[in-house]
DNA sequence: AAAAAACATGCAAATAAACGCAAAAGTTAT
DNA sequence: ATAACTTTTGCGTTTATTTGCATGTTTTTT
């Protein structure tokens, strides 16, 4: 058995149960409890699991977006947000998707800044809405519960009647080949629109997401205005994104 | 059992009941209680929850409360919210609007109904989200900071093409001779459309808030088909309801 | 004030993790 | 194909974590 195809039961197993024992992995697998552990540290290392005492959890479980919970790469999160800010400017209409950068962003906001922000996440509306300058509009529609965000017909339909000055997404899949790509049908069509609507486009994403590729494209790079990560411009490791039709790097 | 299933366990209890016993988590989860004791000393240094004699609460829920008696409205809540549930069936679409008392039904639904909620409430909107099988739609707008859900001509005219079974709304000010107030001109458009939209009505109130009269009308009490309180239908402080175009109190 | 319940602390048994090392398996170069 | 090399794996040992229990203290209730 390969080590690449434990990890892919391993992780199967995971988000089927939430959770996972060293002891059944390594009977179940037939290997060694060592190999197992192994194969965890390697795993959580990735950021594709949480490793705990005795075996591992999901880290999308109850835990993601409940607001006091530790926040994964929250250092490189709060570098992002306070680029993204730089982009703001009063009076200002901003679209933007849902997702923990997100909302780092808007917690981060400058209590003074003055513009309206389009949402379709419940739970960044509620963190712009602490913002007393803040005009806040909620996108409603169908609840998707793997992201949190609204999807479904009268969502595209609503992002297809404004014309914002700047979208902000996140994404799950990044790379110069494929271009941005997620695992969700439903938000993949949510964001294809927000993009086709607003004037210009920010896709905010930490460096570990870089040449990560799902299997449902969003867009190309080149339909990126703007690409922040905790990087900084010139880091070589955003090289491969210097393209003719690039971004703007932040 | 790991140690981080349990404090998820936990943690989710204390989200859906704001309290929690050592006793009842040590037979509910088969530990002893010093373990019990312990996992509720972890959480409560990384900040999750409050750790008070004999258990554990909620953070948010100890804080806003500044009022009087927390634990009275709490439990009010939870017999309003039992009470309510019961009025739930299989299929059902089901209109609701935000605040506290909200929130605690949202917490309490069965894991099993199948049902389709529509909210104006963000807050409203996630806790639904919580339940499996529960379809939650948002319905999108002018997020109002003071009530926290969603307001203005468009969220109007979305409730108007609806047609819930049930719609559930809290009041500020209820009274035989004024009916239904609210102080929040924005948020009573977005009510009456929901008592307009729905085929039967629910309000749900604590008895403390008998006879308040607030600023602006949203209804008449003959308007209502169900009167929900933590009250005793039989109790002498619902007699002035018990008139001959009366909603059922339960 | 006494009794009961909840809490903190130390301890020991059980279990799991980390580490080093050598055998086995897989890769690459000649 | 074989040798040299790297990676992976299992095992023994050591270290760390978890848990229940005994004990004594604090808090709450009566």
């Amino acid at each position: 058995m390969l080590k690449e195809e434990r990890h892919q039961i391993i992780l199967k197993e995971i988000n089927l149960h939430n959770k996972v024992y060293s002891t059944d992995l390594s009977e179940k697998l037939q290997v060694s409890e060592d190999t197992i552990r192994r194969d965890l540290n390697e795993m959580s290392d990735l950021g594709l699991i949480l490793k705990v005492h005795g075996g591992a959890m999901s880290k999308t479980f109850h835990y993601p977006f409940n607001s006091q919970n530790p926040v994964y790469a929250l250092e490189a999160k709060h570098v992002i947000a306070d680029k993204v800010i730089g982009l703001f400017k009063k009076g200002m209409m901003i679209l933007v998707e849902g997702g923990t950068t997100i909302m780092e962003i808007a917690k981060k906001i400058p209590a003074d800044l003055q513009a309206t922000f389009l949402t379709v996440s419940p739970q960044v509306a509620l963190a712009l809405a602490e913002h007393e300058n803040i005009e806040v509009i909620s996108i409603g529609g169908r609840l998707a519960k793997s992201a949190n965000i609204h999807t479904g017909a009268s969502v595209i339909y609503e992002i297809g009647n404004i014309k914002p000055d700047l979208c902000i997404i996140g994404t799950n899949g990044i790379s110069q080949e494929h271009g941005l790509t997620d695992s969700d049908w439903e938000v993949v069509q949510v964001i294809k629109a927000m993009i086709r609507a607003a004037k210009k486009v920010a896709v905010v994403t930490i460096a570990e997401k870089f040449n990560s590729v799902k299997r449902i494209k969003i867009a190309d790079i080149k339909d990126i205005d703007y690409l922040v990560t905790e990087l900084s411009p010139n880091s070589p490791m955003l090289a491969q994104y210097n393209g003719a039709e690039k971004p703007v790097l932040l």
